[in-house]
RNA sequence: GGAGGCGUGGUGUAGUCCGGCCUAACAUACCUGACUGUCGAUCAGGAGAUCGCGGGUUCAAAUCCCGUCGCCUCCGCCA
């Protein structure tokens, strides 16, 4: 990397970087622009760090080798924007810093120029110490200056570049789709932009470029990939920005396993070339039955066991009350077994039901083993039969927890497959390390997901992926009379616990997408005004396409080993959507509303 | 939409449960002075907060009550 400046800054041209210096480069005259660290005043000297994206070089002020740069240097305050013109040399060996890269010299300058001052920084800018966040959101730019953010950004730029250069040699082209669009049934509510030329119609923001990238299909493209925007006004999470950026991809004449074994490639490729880390292949693939089952999530964290075990055939001849009654309406009656957790208090214990009430389960079952037997509330209601059973099932010995959920199959899956996670916490076994060597990487594929699933709320059929994903060809036929059934050619990819993206194989014949629309309530007269551009499109040649989607955001996060998707955004917003440096969303002038034709509910 | 946590000089915290000892403490940053080998410099001195905001209870509120705003996490929502 280098810094060194193109053309002169007012008669001064930078050579090197502050964290470039280096004993060979002692003897020689370097020009440094940077930032004032910090300034170290000792009366007859004076040390300062200048600091600039390369790191850190100490400057050492002496009026004997330069009087007026000493008397500047003393005007200096932390954040100032200077540059100065010195002489590199090594230091003494009992001076070296060897904490610092440039620790084994030191820059004398005879000439200081203050390009700036600045304010007293509202935070420090400084690693490693802890700022609120609505603080470092307000003042971004200067926590930008940190050094993690930075190199967050860095690392997301050579992902992006990674990914660029990986799907360029595999013959994709990168286009650009539009940002101002027509919204969609389906998925997330959009954000609506309000169009001038056309008073009371909306554009809006694209959830994700999936009709387009189809189109380009049908237009024969082949192979499509785009680093794009997606916009999606639902509530934020922790790893949920409204705007986060994709890697689009899509191609044609290619079934499921293309799609993946292209995800595979390009995963261990950025792995390798970004991080120096070397990521296995094939990644494992898991039916999403299967991983509801074992994990109680579609997106299971591969990096410990402490698997779900089923007690519904025990519960169902159970005396226990609680038991046979979820198995008798229907539901399931599951645990997992938590290693060496068992000595923890009834008081314990009982927190284990705050992690599974969110999920509508009444609360959590416990039995903890002991050397001279089994300690449980329910102890007296399970004969020792039963509670050998279950410690079987278990696998459970003395010191370790057995947890247990009864109800509903959805419920008692959500709940112990957040239980799971808990315990692994407890247990230290989801440390998210960066990836630097150290971090487990388990990544995994979950297929087959259901196609539909019946929305109580809407009281119809909705698409799990979304409408334009194709059904596996074993399952087409109960399309009408069993839609649940039906497995879509769908495919998420998961690491360690976070959903990092997913794709499809799509519907590429009118006739089955007509089927699927209809299933899904669309009425005939409706799809074609909402995407009867697309229906147009595949009577014209539409070659057989499946693509996928990859959170960028969300795979940087997991390679900075971030807790957080702010952590490698330049300019996040808030979990209340807004933007605390610039303030947005912000009211606009009655002018501006007039001339949209808008007119505010509330009488503005 | 719901639940929980947090909000005290610029920054990070203590004090809040159990009102009075708070005329709000500590660290750091900041300002001034001293100091020629520091790199978390050191030493001496100084300035800086009506405790998110509004209302209430009380002789008395950072502390209790009600409301409200902001940030964070989770559920719903979202692929």
């Amino acid at each position: 990397m280098t810094l060194r400046a193109p053309l002169g800054l007012a008669g001064l041209r930078r050579t090197h970087g502050c964290g470039e210096l280096r004993p060979e480069h002692a003897g020689g005259r370097v020009t440094l622009f940077g930032w004032v660290q910090r300034r170290r005043d000792h009366g007859g000297l004076i040390f300062v760090d200048l600091r600039d994206r390369t790191g850190l070089v100490q400057l050492v002020f002496n009026p004997a080798t330069g009087e007026a740069a000493f008397a500047e240097a003393g005007k200096l305050r932390s954040e100032y924007v200077v540059a100065v013109v010195g002489q590199v040399r090594p230091r003494a060996r009992d001076r070296v810093n060897p904490n610092l890269a440039t620790g084994e010299v030191e820059v004398f300058p005879d000439e200081v120029r203050i390009l700036n001052p600045a304010r007293t920084p509202p935070l420090p800018v400084e690693d490693r110490i802890d700022v609120d966040e609505a603080v470092r959101l307000r003042y971004r730019y200067l926590d930008l200056r940190r050094a993690p953010l930075q190199s967050n950004l860095l690392l997301r730029h050579r992902v992006a570049k990674a990914v660029r250069d990986f799907f360029d040699r595999q013959g994709f082209v990168e286009v650009e789709t539009p940002f101002l669009t027509r919204s969609t049934p389906e998925g997330a509510r959009d954000y609506l932009v309000p169009s001038r030329v056309h008073p009371g119609r909306f554009y809006a923001l694209p959830q994700s470029p999936q009709l387009f990238k189809q189109i380009l299909m049908v237009a024969g493209l082949e192979r499509y990939f785009q680093i794009v925007r997606c916009f999606r006004d639902e509530d934020l999470r922790a790893d949920r920005q409204p705007e986060f950026t994709q890697i689009d991809v899509e191609l044609s004449f290619a079934d499921a396993g293309d799609v993946l074994d292209l995800t595979e490639a390009m995963i261990v490729e950025v792995y390798r070339r970004v991080l120096g880390v070397s990521v296995e292949r094939p990644f494992p693939r898991l039916a999403y039955r299967e991983a509801m089952a074992r994990f109680g999530t579609d997106k299971p964290d591969l990096r410990f066991g402490l698997e779900l075990f089923d007690l519904t055939p025990l519960a169902a001849a159970s005396g226990f009350r609680v038991f046979r009654r979820s198995a008798e309406e229907g539901g399931v009656v599951k645990g997992i077994r938590a290693p060496g957790l068992g000595g923890l208090s009834r008081k314990e214990m009982e927190a284990f039901d705050g992690v599974v009430r969110p999920f509508g389960a009444p609360g959590v079952l416990w039995l903890a083993v002991g050397t001279d037997g089994v300690r449980s509330p329910a102890r007296q209601h399970l004969s020792d039969g039963e509670v050998q059973e279950i410690l079987t099932r278990a696998g459970a010995t003395a010191g370790d927890l057995v947890l247990i959920v009864a109800g509903a199959a959805d419920v008692v899956h959500a709940s112990l497959g957040a239980l799971r996670l808990e315990v692994a916490r407890r247990l230290g076994l989801t440390e998210r390390t960066a990836t630097n060597g150290s971090g487990a990487l388990r990544f995994c594929w979950v297929v087959e997901f259901p196609l539909l699933e019946y929305s109580a709320e809407e009281g119809r059929w909705v698409a799990v992926h979304h409408p334009f994903t194709a059904p596996l060809d074993e399952d087409e036929a109960f399309l009408e009379s069993d839609p649940a059934r039906v497995r879509a050619k769908a495919y998420d990819l998961v690491l360690n616990g976070v959903e990092l993206g997913g794709g499809s194989v799509r519907i590429h014949r009118r006739d089955l997408q007509e089927r699927v629309f209809k299933v899904l309530g669309l009425e005939e007269t409706e799809a074609a005004a909402k995407f009867g551009f697309l229906l147009e499109a595949f009577e014209y040649g539409t070659p057989p396409h499946a693509g996928i989607a990859l959170g960028l955001d969300r795979l940087v996060m997991m390679m900075a080993g971030a807790a957080s998707l702010r952590d490698v955004i330049a300019f996040p917003k808030t979990a209340s959507a807004t933007d605390l440096l610039t303030g947005a969303p912000a009211e606009v002038s009655p002018a501006q509303l007039r001339e949209l034709r808008l007119k505010l509910s509330d009488g503005r």
